[in-house]
DNA sequence: CACTCGCATCGATACTTGTCAATACGTATG
DNA sequence: CATACGTATTGACAAGTATCGATGCGAGTG
């Protein structure tokens, strides 16, 4: 318990909670694969704006389950939009929730 | 091998590739976890912009061993750096490297 | 040079996850 | 309703990882 030499003062203790950084993390989590990298990119430059999970497959080179897995984990993020039409899912990119990741890394401090 | 009703054309085939795919996973890995995020966010909002190792553990309720690992990886992902003073780390945010993040996210064609 | 202290590394463990083959489900089509 | 086809789900497995106790290492101190 001696009061010997401090290395610095303790921080504001004002900064990111749990539950925020937990439900931040999901969302960061989303993103951390490059498959899923991939098929955002592929549904954002596609020239319609939305892409029919039937062409997804080949590209990236993964098998249907897989690709149908990494859909389903944007999706429930937030990042993908799903729309069934007949037989074919087709997605598009939810801007604003990609927005969100944009603004969560931007420092409060910077000028 | 039937020619049958097709769902949509074939992608334009420009998408993100394979190595650039997994190295910004790489990064969104680093931030995919709560007490790292925790951890980036107290070292940014630190009134001095640099913070102590020493001053980790408590805030964030994890042993000194899982720390001193999230702030590796942190560092390895070039997020943090690293100073040594004395026996003392000292940690600092990088900037740039947390803007290489927003940028990734930006889509191509918003405005 | 013995001792203390801050931090990294090691070893072990429980949990998560990316992947695919097999299968089930739902929507047309004839 | 039988069939075909696109997609989701299940089951299984290998690989990765978050965590902590124990220990090692290096820097400062008396």
């Amino acid at each position: 318990m001696a009061e010997q030499e401090r290395c610095c003062t303790p921080l504001s203790g004002d900064f990111l909670d749990e539950a925020e950084a937990t439900d931040l993390a999901a969302l960061m989590k989303a993103l951390a694969d490059p498959v899923r990298l991939r098929l955002l990119s592929l549904v954002a430059n596609s020239p319609a704006g939305e892409v029919c999970a039937c062409d997804l497959a080949t590209p990236l080179e993964r098998s249907q389950p897989t690709v149908s897995h990494h859909l389903t984990v944007l999706t429930k993020a937030g990042l993908l939009h799903r729309e069934q039409r007949g037989k074919w899912a087709w997605f598009t990119v939810d801007a604003q929730r990609l927005g969100q990741v944009a603004d969560a890394v931007r420092l409060p401090q910077p000028g």
